[in-house]
DNA sequence: CAAGATATCTTTACGTCGTCCAGATATCGA
DNA sequence: TCGATATCTGGACGACGTAAAGATATCTTG
């Protein structure tokens, strides 16, 4: 290996099967639905036969993770950027808008994330550790709003509550039954920050 | 049919098939997993071939309706008793408490339960309108509790934001990160109650 | 630069899956 | 009683995940 710097890259014959692989994944995931999302379609589209993928991964668990990854480093992107162009005193409202959007707008992807989540009975670990993961940006604001951070467990629990809340509202929004409401307030986000203003974790949720 | 109350019931040759197939469908599910669960292994534990379901039920997610459908009758149940056991002021604790638990000992039955919502982009209808559903039961406790009735869109936006506090903890209850904090707290059901806690919706979170 | 070691990719194959179809069989309605 | 109809079986098809064996390109070492 010339320059071994991410583990294994450059591979041999294809330059790098790998990457194309876990593109191409991503590719027919937003085309077609996490249904279409087999090992051999994902082959096909990246034009090597079936059997190629298993010189880079496992098995098909272990390409959704690498999907997944990609798709918690994107959710961190995102909420940066939320939390980056927010005033002050919104931070935490728009880490949670961002959060949601997010989930809405990659549906397939967030499913990926979380069922590998669940397969592995664990949320990647860069989450809790990485410091400019999205956990630990709505940690940082909470102690940026006034939380105290030597109360590490308040500020644990803190975070965990509001992490479930917006990914509680991140799958509930999805179903019919709630585009009534969406109507009657004017659209998604005035929906979403309708519902984040009842949580009391998100100060601030009922203006820009 | 003699008696064609439940859509169609009392099958011919086998007794009754398709509530065969459920409760083979829900052994398999608790005795190895969602992804054991195809369609030609219920028809295996059911003790018929491979294509008979296919006289009972349209195709494999008809049948993971089903299966669903039970589900929220079950939840239904132990929401239920959980708020005729608790103390008036301590009945939307108990309700939260009660979804959560029963995602958490019934972990194959509730990912069914909600991809099969996904897949349908809805609830359950009869979640909403079904008057002894959970959700009415949140709402119904939420006005015990002192919400103004008349306020239709807020009682709604209440009910929900609880519904997916509840729901995003009964995902993430499951993780690993969340272990040293249930140990710190002493027990699952204290983690679940500190959570609720800071969330405004769920008053006296912190005692029976 | 030669040549074996090694990594990559293809081909073929196996068992399982969801689903369909044709035939057998039991129940129902007249 | 007998035809209609609902239920179940057996066999088949294509797609899937994955394993094994062989072909081929790159790397390493002398």
């Amino acid at each position: 290996m010339r320059e071994s710097q991410t583990a294994e890259s450059r591979p041999y014959h294809h330059g790098d099967l790998r990457r194309a692989l876990v593109d191409a994944a991503r590719r027919i995931l937003e085309a077609e639905g996490p249904t279409a999302l087999s090992l051999r379609a994902v082959a096909r589209e990246a034009g090597v036969s079936p059997a190629a993928p298993y010189h880079h991964f496992k098995d098909k668990a272990e390409l959704l993770d690498a999907i997944a990854d990609e798709g918690w480093q994107m959710l961190d992107a995102a909420m940066a950027k939320a939390k980056a162009e927010a005033e002050p005193r919104g931070k935490l409202t728009a880490l949670g808008i961002a959060y949601v959007c997010f989930a809405r707008e990659n549906p397939a992807l967030y499913r990926v994330m979380y069922d590998a989540a669940r397969d592995n009975e664990a949320l990647p670990d860069q989450m809790q550790h990485g410091d400019d993961s999205a956990y630990c940006k709505v940690r940082d604001t909470m102690i940026e709003l006034g939380a105290d951070p030597t109360a590490t467990v308040d500020l644990e629990l803190a975070t965990t509550a509001a992490w479930c809340a917006a990914h509680g509202l991140a799958e509930m929004a999805g179903f019919k039954q709630f585009e009534h409401l969406k109507q009657e307030l004017g659209g998604e986000v005035p929906f979403l920050r309708a519902i984040f203003a009842h949580l009391g974790l998100f100060p601030h949720a009922s203006h820009d």
